[in-house]
DNA sequence: AATAATTTTGCAAATGTTTTCATTTTATGG
DNA sequence: CCATAAAATGAAAACATTTGCAAAATTATT
């Protein structure tokens, strides 16, 4: 009975039904205390029976928020971002948002277009991944009045409101820590570079720390792998059958970490023994691999969580605020890491 | 001067600015081939011109579609989802639809909100992970006239169209295999399986596979644990100091798996030559462990593509080809399971 | 050049809500 | 029981579009 002859009920159907005007029934919904306990009870029941369903879509038209934020990723299938997605998406959901989700693989041309979408369905707020964007996207971004927050990187003269941690500081504080350590034959595996600005400032971090330490890392030493455990692991394995070995390997995110120690094990090398093996991220498992992984902890959850927070309040008080926040690496030195072959054996 | 005084200009401004009816602007963007191409270029420089942004909460009133496919999962961040959601979402967005995108934690009564909560939208079609769901959540989908998909799971008699693999067949897979190398002393490791239909059936088709092989696993030989590498590290590391080892650690899911493969290493044991572990999922870096891990491949890519491809024609050909689709779980046999001690040596 | 056929455009009504303002109903206090 | 204040309700306009229909403009046909 809840529909009637296929069409979806709509706020009038419910008025008849409650024998109400369709006014006293849409301000049951936004505003309960302007009517009447009964009149509540009467309208309730009509739209149980009617099984009716608000259309957010013809309050939004009224210039009411469309209670949506959208999201646009880079991808979704890592780990990482998964982590943050998870965590971004509870935190705006406790506002009483829901999200949009977009990936654009990579493509800053296809982000552009993506957020053109997302404003067309009258987003509340927009959030995105890193700090490299169009020109364009930052223009169109400043034309709307929405609250926009950058996610995962952060940046003193950021020109909009970010979130997250300091890539470059990630990278400084393991080639640091490697170096103190006494290695000096360091190898490095990152992820392409190009249009990923966490990437690249997480890579000058650690150059700029060994470059302070008197190290060089050459061209020949430093690997590019995409994103991957596998391609990571081929890679170092082909490293590592060249004569002059590395003590140890600084790579540029976890996977790529994970991928090195699986490589190390295939060849009958121990981390830390043989080599040393580092990574950025702190992804969840990386504490329990065994060796666990010495990297730099980046809290995906807390700035997933704090970057809701920030947005939602951004859209509630009126674009006010733009803040942004700063969410400390953290260096945690585990297992797979140690002093170099020679040092070690004094 | 992309905005005038602060508001966003609509299709009236635009109208204005190039001279035309509001209903030729709109006529322009809906059915161009009904305007003429110097109008058309008119008012295209007009929405240049003022920034303009078409607003679909508008034309969503009309019945037209929004555009947008809800897509409510247990949870973002396990690496599987994150695959499945990907492909998902590349996969809609071909044919032009967004994702709406929420998570209720494994918490059924949350997943019937927030479908409530899409309904509200309007998005165009629901997609859910799994088949278990509240009754209220079949009845309310059942009302909409809009396509609703599950993912994930196959199921012959399901009440909904659904793509997916049979987890049970997985499972079985998986067992006989284990079986048939000639494991007797099995162990096995399981998420929880309460609201999780999923797990359930990989666990039923295990422990049947088994049967069938005479092998009985009883409850001591059975882990619970959370879906995490550390948990099942731990929990497997405490199994093994007892004295009985099993020649064999079934696992619900790759994530435990890997957790198991840590343990054994922690513990100075070898996959498989100490005791062998099989997994469920053959998630990414499953392949590439060291040792690389057997499992069954559940093609997480493949199923959100055609998921995406389902439901998307459904609301294009309006609610028709209510079909399911079965992909077939695929064994991997890779390196970390062989014959069992004894076999192996003889 | 006049008419018919076709293409292009505009008017006005419709979509499902919210909100302002006016009106009706109920409660309060003498 | 009546005036007054307060609370609850309804009528109508507004929001940003789309669309059916009719009018206007253009093109084709004679």
């Amino acid at each position: 009975m809840s529909e009637k002859n296929g069409k979806k009920s709509d706020i009038i159907d419910v008025a008849r039904a409650a024998k109400v005007s369709p006014s006293t029934v849409s301000r049951s919904f936004n505003h309960p205390n302007l009517v009447k306990a009964a009149t509540r009870k009467k309208i309730e029941r009509a739209v149980r029976k009617l099984g009716y369903i608000r259309n957010r879509a013809a309050q939004t038209i009224h210039g009411i928020r469309s209670g949506t934020i959208g999201l646009v990723v880079p991808t979704i299938d890592h780990t990482i971002f998964g982590e943050l997605i998870q965590s971004f998406s509870q935190g705006v959901d406790k506002f009483g948002f829901t999200i949009l989700l977009a990936s654009h693989g990579y493509n800053l041309e296809r982000e552009y277009e993506l957020i053109r979408k997302m404003l067309e369905h009258r987003v509340d707020g927009i959030a995105l991944i890193g700090l490299d964007h169009l020109d364009d996207t930052y223009e169109l971004l400043g034309q709307q009045n929405i609250p926009a927050v950058l996610l995962w990187n952060y940046a003193e003269q950021s020109e909009l409101p970010c979130v997250g941690s300091d890539n470059y500081q990630s990278g400084y504080l393991i080639g640091e820590h490697v170096a103190k350590l006494g290695h000096r034959e360091i190898a490095g595996v990152f992820p392409p570079l190009q249009g990923n600005d966490r990437a690249s400032h997480r890579f000058r971090g650690v150059m700029d720390a060994l470059e302070l330490y008197g190290i060089d890392l050459p061209e020949t030493r430093l690997l590019r792998t995409p994103y991957s455990v596998g391609a990571a692991k081929a890679a170092i394995r082909q490293m590592l059958s060249g004569f002059e070995r590395p003590t140890a390997i600084i790579c540029g995110n976890d996977v790529l970490a994970w991928g090195a120690l699986h490589a190390l094990k295939q060849l009958g090398l121990d981390a830390p023994d043989d080599i040393s093996v580092v990574g950025i991220g702190d992804f969840a498992g990386s504490a329990d691999f065994e060796p666990s992984l010495t990297t730099v902890r980046i809290p995906a959850g807390a700035i997933g969580l704090k970057a809701a927070e920030t947005i939602a309040c951004m859209i509630k008080d009126n674009q006010t605020s733009p803040k942004s926040d700063l969410i400390q690496p953290q260096l945690q030195v585990r297992k797979s890491c140690g002093f170099p072959n020679g040092v070690q054996k004094r």
